[in-house]
DNA sequence: TCTGGGGTCCTAGGACCC
DNA sequence: TCTGGGGTCCTAGGACCC
């Protein structure tokens, strides 16, 4: 009988920076992201005064009652050298394990004798003493039951940082009010088009007939459903699989209108590319450059992507020159766009959100867009706008590769300051 | 209503995860 | 002024082939 168990770090970034600094022990501590723009994790305390994943900390650090806050910028060899840690000392108690992401692993807890309950609890003491990352686990039949069980044993402290769901009983009795958008592999999207059929639950999505749940959402969706149904679709794998691409990309804290600027910033993703590529054994045979505006601010917004098959390398002065020469044609339409956008929003007088003009079923609001789209193509050559439903966005892509990628480098995700 | 059938390869886009 | 970065998988549909 499969038996899994998933350990992972509470608030692990956040854990990281409190392990090295026990002075932050007792605050609300939340990491940012990159150019210290967004949060990106939050300990207990924080969460318990309101911040959100994702919120920008130039608008907290304003915030007179959060004043208490302590941000850090984040620092991910910080936080990649004590996951190793962590791993290792499960490693010595755990025979066979699956390093899921930075901060939690699935176990395999058949092997183990004795008390389950008092085993899982040896393992939190042993990294919370020696890594001093506090933890949680789940137990369960399954990988996404497990998942759900270390969930609770998270949201609820009466379970001491443990919840067993071993027992059908005890599932059954959870799943009429575990919301089915909880689960592991059921998103936002998928959450919202159960809940339109009227399935919230997790006991409502057990009812529902898997042919119905495989038309819905793929074999994914019926997964799910199975490994809920205590039926193990995924197994324990044990080699870490090849990586299948390598990104770098970055914004900027403000807007980039200086061609070398850019150009700068692209050769230094290229050669960090390069790097990645090298520490894992592999060469790209495909690149990709992206490239957009901010689309933060209301202004009509820029994006652009091409990939083009390369001769597989990993040479730093290869990757740049490839980067750079797939970067040019795009910053320069970059503002061929850019301004085309804006006078479309001023000719249909659509304030900042001209893109939600298209496509539109009112006549009157659809003939004046497609008349203003007309003149801004008039103005910067024909088909530079065209309507989608996503937004103002003209793609350039080049059709000539015909080959399947083996292994894609992407390279910069750049953040173009819109040129006026 | 019927329109051949069965493949492969590739891309774009969507959804999800941490 | 300031809004993350790095991944995976699945599907639909087009091009092409015999």
């Amino acid at each position: 009988m499969a038996l899994y168990g998933l350990i992972d770090g509470n608030s692990f970034y956040c854990s990281c920076e409190q392990a090295f600094d026990p002075a932050l022990r007792d605050k609300p501590v939340v990491v940012l992201s990159n150019n210290d723009g967004c949060v990106i994790a939050r300990s207990a305390l924080a969460k318990a005064v309101g911040i959100k994943m994702g919120d920008p900390w130039h608008l907290i650090r304003r915030r007179p009652e959060l004043s208490e806050v302590v941000a850090k910028s984040s620092n991910y060899s910080h936080y990649g050298d004590l996951s190793r840690r962590v791993f290792e000392i499960l490693g010595a108690h755990v025979q066979r394990l699956e390093p899921y992401s930075i901060d939690e692993t699935f176990l395999d807890l058949a092997p183990v004798t004795g008390d389950l309950m008092e085993f899982c609890q040896m393992l939190r003491g042993a990294v919370r003493q020696i890594a001093k990352i506090p933890t949680c686990v789940g137990v369960g039949p399954s990988k996404t039951i497990a998942k759900a069980a270390n969930k609770l044993a998270k949201s609820r402290p009466e379970l001491n940082g443990v919840c067993d769901l071993r027992d059908e009983a005890t599932r059954v009795a959870l799943y009429q009010d575990l919301g089915i958008g909880e689960v592991w592999g059921i998103g936002g999207k998928t959450a919202e088009k159960l809940a339109a059929r009227g399935v919230r639950t997790v006991a409502d999505f057990l009812r529902l007939d898997p042919r119905k749940v495989r038309d819905m959402m793929s074999v994914v969706g019926a997964r799910v459903q199975a490994e809920l149904r205590d039926v193990s679709c995924l197994p324990l794998s044990l080699m870490a699989p090849q990586r299948k691409g390598i990104a770098v990309t970055r914004s900027f804290g403000m807007p980039i209108t200086d061609w070398w600027t850019m150009r700068e910033a692209v050769a230094s993703y290229a050669t960090r590319a390069g790097e990645k590529l090298r520490e894992h054994g592999l060469l790209a045979s495909t690149m990709t450059v992206l490239l957009h505006t901010n689309p933060h601010n209301g202004d009509p917004w820029y994006s652009n992507q091409h990939s083009a098959r390369i001769e597989a390398t990993n040479d730093t002065t290869s990757l740049i020159g490839e980067a750079i020469r797939m970067l040019e044609p795009m910053w320069r339409a970059g503002f061929r766009y850019s301004k085309a956008g804006i006078m479309l929003g001023e000719l249909i007088d659509a304030g900042s959100q001209p893109m939600s003009l298209f496509p539109t079923k009112d006549p009157v609001r659809s003939a004046r867009a497609m008349a203003a789209l007309d003149a801004v193509n008039g103005r910067f050559g024909r088909d530079t706008l065209r309507p989608l439903a996503t937004g103002i966005s003209r793609t350039w892509t080049a059709k000539a590769m015909n080959l399947s990628p083996r292994y894609t480098t992407r390279v910069g995700e750049i953040l173009v300051g819109t040129a006026y």
